[in-house]
DNA sequence: AATATGCTCAACCGCAGGATT
DNA sequence: GAATCCTGCGGTTGAGCATAT
C-alpha cells in the first residue's frame, strides 16, 4: 500500500509565494504558532496551500532570525570544512551558520562552493600511499599522502581552502606529518610540541616537516584526531609562490591549532615516547 | 537588439524515521 | 505489532535574472 499524498494537489496553490500569502502566514503564525501541526495549518490560516510547503516557506524564508544574502569568507571557510568532516548533512552544517538554512547552504554549496572545490582539486594528485607503524607506541597508522601542486593557483582559492579562523573546536593538529617522495619524516612527539612549541618546531624542522620540491610542488598537512587515533587527513598550507612568506603562513597555523586543543594531554594519550 | 547560455535560489519531491493510533 | 500520520532532510527542478555572443 503505498503512502497517502500530504494534500489534494489539485486543490493547492503551488509555485512563488505572494506578498499576501506571506503576510496571511507570518501573522498566523506570530499569533499562534505551529499548533504542532503543518498539515492542519494552511486551512486554519486561510491559505490554500500543501502544509510542507507553509513549512518550508516560514523555515527558508519568513522566520526573523534568518540572515539574508551572501555568505562571508567565514562561513565559506566553515561549510567546507564541516563538508570535509561530515559531507552533505546541511542540516547540520546550517545549525553551526547563525541565520542559514539548510536549504541556503546546500544552494550556496551548489553554486559556488563545490565548484571551487572541484577547481582547487584539478590541482591534487595522488603521490604516495603511505604507514607508518610504531611498535613503541602500540598504535598504527594507514596514512594517504597526497601532494598538491599550488603553484599556479591564485590566493582566494588557496585561503578558501584553509580554515584559517578556527572556528571548528573539533579539528586537532595532533601531529604534523610530512613525507618527501614515499619517505616519511618522524612525527613530532608531545613532549617536543609542549617544550618547543608548533612554531618553533616547525621553524627547526624546515628540512623535516615541509616538502620543497624543485619543481615547485610542495606541501604539509596535519590530521584530525578522530576515533581513537584513527587520523583523517587535512591541509593545512603551502609553499605556495603568490605568498612572500608561506613558510610563516604554515607555521601561525600550526601554532593556532595546536592552542586549539582542549586537551593536549588527553589527546595524546599512549603516544609519547 | 535579439538570442543563447549560465547562474541563482525558492520551491517541490520522495524518502526515512519517529510518533501516534 | 502494524498501519498511518507527520516532520525533517537531501536531492532536484525550473523560473527569472544576468551575462555573453
Amino acid at each position: 500500500m503505498g503512502r497517502a499524498p500530504c494534500c489534494d494537489k489539485t486543490k493547492v496553490k503551488r509555485g512563488p509565494w505572494s506578498p499576501e500569502e506571506d503576510n496571511t502566514l507570518k501573522n498566523y503564525l506570530e499569533k499562534n504558532g505551529t499548533g504542532g501541526n503543518w498539515i492542519a495549518l494552511p486551512q486554519k490560516a486561510g491559505l490554500r496551500r500543501c502544509g510542507k510547503s507553509c513549512r518550508l516557506r516560514w523555515l527558508n524564508y519568513l522566520r526573523p532570525d534568518i540572515k539574508h544574502g551572501g555568505f562571508t569568507e567565514e562561513e565559506d571557510n566553515l561549510i567546507l570544512t564541516l563538508y570535509g568532516q561530515i559531507g552533505s548533512r546541511w542540516s547540520v552544517i546550517a545549525a553551526n551558520l547563525q541565520g542559514r538554512t539548510d536549504n541556503d547552504v546546500k544552494n550556496h554549496w551548489n553554486t559556488k562552493l563545490k565548484k571551487k572545490l572541484l577547481a582547487a582539486e584539478n590541482y591534487t594528485n595522488l603521490s604516495s600511499c603511505c604507514s607508518y607503524n610504531s611498535s613503541d607506541l602500540n598504535h598504527k597508522f594507514s596514512i594517504n599522502s597526497f601532494s598538491r601542486n599550488y603553484s599556479t593557483m591564485d590566493s582566494n582559492t588557496f585561503t578558501s581552502l584553509v580554515d584559517t579562523n578556527l572556528t571548528n573546536p573539533n579539528l586537532l593538529v595532533p601531529e604534523m606529518l610530512v613525507a618527501e617522495s614515499d619517505q616519511l619524516f618522524p612525527i613530532p612527539s608531545l613532549m617536543e610540541i609542549q617544550e618547543n612549541g608548533a612554531i618553533q618546531l616547525a621553524q627547526d624542522q624546515e628540512d623535516g616537516y615541509v616538502m620543497d620540491f624543485s619543481s615547485g610542488i610542495s606541501s604539509s598537512y596535519y590530521y584530525d584526531l578522530v576515533n581513537d587515533f584513527d587520523f583523517q587527513e587535512k591541509f593545512i598550507g603551502v609553499d605556495d609562490p603568490n605568498y612572500s612568506s608561506s613558510f610563516s603562513n604554515y607555521s601561525t597555523l600550526v601554532q593556532l591549532q595546536a592552542n586549539n586543543i582542549p586537551d593536549i594531554d588527553q589527546t595524546f594519550r599512549g603516544f609519547q615516547n
